[in-house]
DNA sequence: TCTGGGGTCCTAGGACCC
DNA sequence: TCTGGGGTCCTAGGACCC
């Protein structure tokens, strides 16, 4: 089996780039969430050194002086535009995992060395042809090759975008004398560490090791990436359940928040979202946390920072059970006195709606208030009259403490949006 | 002045049971 | 000092990812 990474280049900033082709050769950054951070940058921004994940008033110099395009993030197009490769992706192989927002696996059964590259160009072209966005692809024997294959294709200009992992395992090996471990997926700070310290310091060290001694210090996943590294597969290309088993909301603050009024709206507000995005999913859930962070990056204030839970009678997806259940945690860990920076909503113990057992008449108590046809009638007007049409009141009518985007593309896509799908099943990241 | 948001998986340790 | 032994289930928190 013949496995591939296929991995959209500077997605974001490729995104807005297709929107408008005027912005073909010019530097762009996409900012996160309150224009805080760098989450995307085109080839040009990188050239220019400003750096993944950066606060963008560190860089806003730099931009300024360079005349950076630079937008806020328009999630609702990005989403479209990845649902839009994904289905030509799909048209391409016999397997197709989604990985990410700009990510997918595929896997091809019974592929020639000889006819891979041809096939990834095919790939590749067809991508571009039909959405506008450049990728890259690797393709390989395992997942975790194909996250190598694809690094060194987007790296090396001459590859045009697609490298094939040698088939032969001395080519291979040579390959890895010159990665680190580091640079292997899923091997972070505390892996690479471990590792080294067992005098792994190059991936072919690894590649040559016992994977049952290295899961003596490195565990499972040590264990997993040894094998993946000789070529034996450990992580399928497989359809992902689709039940989500955890659904984070959270938001930082437009200004700093003291109050428990600002912050009970805040939690409300989230906790609606995070009630949506069950309904989408036909999902429910039973617990909700309530989370609340100070600002971390000031180091001169009163830190703080707590989690509660708290679980429900019976699974829901109502707006105003989660909203309560959620109100009452907050009022639990809510200290007066600190300037908070972050709030946030985490539901878990998720179900699918279907399978959950619905209460019998006469039997247990239905929960006050209850009434799924009503929230039915709030995710359709809100899907005709635009998001937070409808809403509960404890969200709030100031709010205040909502952020603000400066410049975000006035984005008109250029074709229609898909037709529903699992599209909630996708993370938005770069 | 200004520092994102949303996930999954694994592990260790406690609760509980026989 | 010593305090049974083992299995399973659950949860909190860490690690890692995009």
């Amino acid at each position: 089996m013949l496995r591939a990474l296929a991995d959209c280049n500077n997605f974001y900033a490729s995104c807005e780039r297709a929107l408008n082709p005027a912005l073909r050769g010019v530097p762009i950054v996409v900012l996160s969430n309150n224009d805080g951070c760098v989450i995307a940058r085109s080839a040009e921004s990188k050239a220019l050194g400003i750096p993944m994940g950066a606060p963008y008033f560190q860089v806003r110099r730099v931009c300024e002086a360079h005349g950076v395009k630079v937008f806020s993030s328009n999630f609702a197009a990005y989403g479209d535009f990845s649902a839009r490769v994904m289905a030509v992706l799909q048209e391409q192989a016999r397997d197709l995992e989604v990985y990410s927002v700009d990510e997918a696996f595929l896997g091809f059964p019974d592929m020639p060395e000889a006819d891979a590259a041809l096939l990834g160009q095919r790939i590749k072209a067809a991508v571009w042809e039909q959405t506008g966005i450049p990728i890259s692809l690797g393709m390989g024997p395992t997942k975790v090759w194909c996250k190598l294959a694809n690094e060194y294709a987007k790296n090396h200009p001459h590859t045009g975008g697609v490298f094939v992992v040698p088939y032969a395992e001395a080519a291979r090996l040579e390959f890895l004398k010159h990665v680190a471990v580091e640079d292997l997926w899923g091997v972070g700070e505390g892996l690479g560490a471990r590792l080294r310290s067992h005098g792994m310091v190059l991936a072919s060290d690894l590649a040559t090791a016992d994977p049952s001694y290295v899961r003596k210090f490195a565990g499972v996943v040590g264990e997993r990436l040894a094998l993946e590294i000789r070529g034996i597969s450990c992580y399928e290309v497989d359809e992902k359940p689709v039940t989500r088993q955890s659904i984070l909301v959270s938001r930082s603050f437009g200004r700093p928040v003291q109050d428990l009024t600002d912050l009970t709206e805040a939690i409300a507000t989230h906790a609606m979202r995070a009630a949506e995005k069950l309904r989408e999913d036909h999902l429910m859930a039973k617990a909700i946390v309530v989370m609340l962070r100070t600002n971390r990056h000031r180091q001169d204030q009163a830190q703080y920072r707590a989690d509660e839970v708290e679980v429900l009678e019976t699974y829901t997806d109502d707006a105003r059970l989660l909203c309560a259940a959620a109100t009452r945690a907050l009022e639990r860990i809510y200290r007066p006195g600190f300037i908070y920076k972050k709030a946030g909503v985490y539901l878990s113990d998720i179900q699918t709606a279907h399978t959950v057992q619905p209460i019998l008449p006469g039997l247990g108590t239905t929960p006050e208030g209850t009434r799924p046809g009503l929230m039915k009638v709030v995710d359709r007007l809100n899907e005709m009259l635009g998001p937070d049409t409808i809403r509960l009141a404890s969200t709030g009518f100031e709010r205040s403490w909502k952020g603000q985007s400066a410049q975000p593309s006035k984005a008109t896509l250029p074709w229609a949006k898909p037709a529903a799908g699992p599209k909630s099943r996708l993370r938005f990241h770069e």
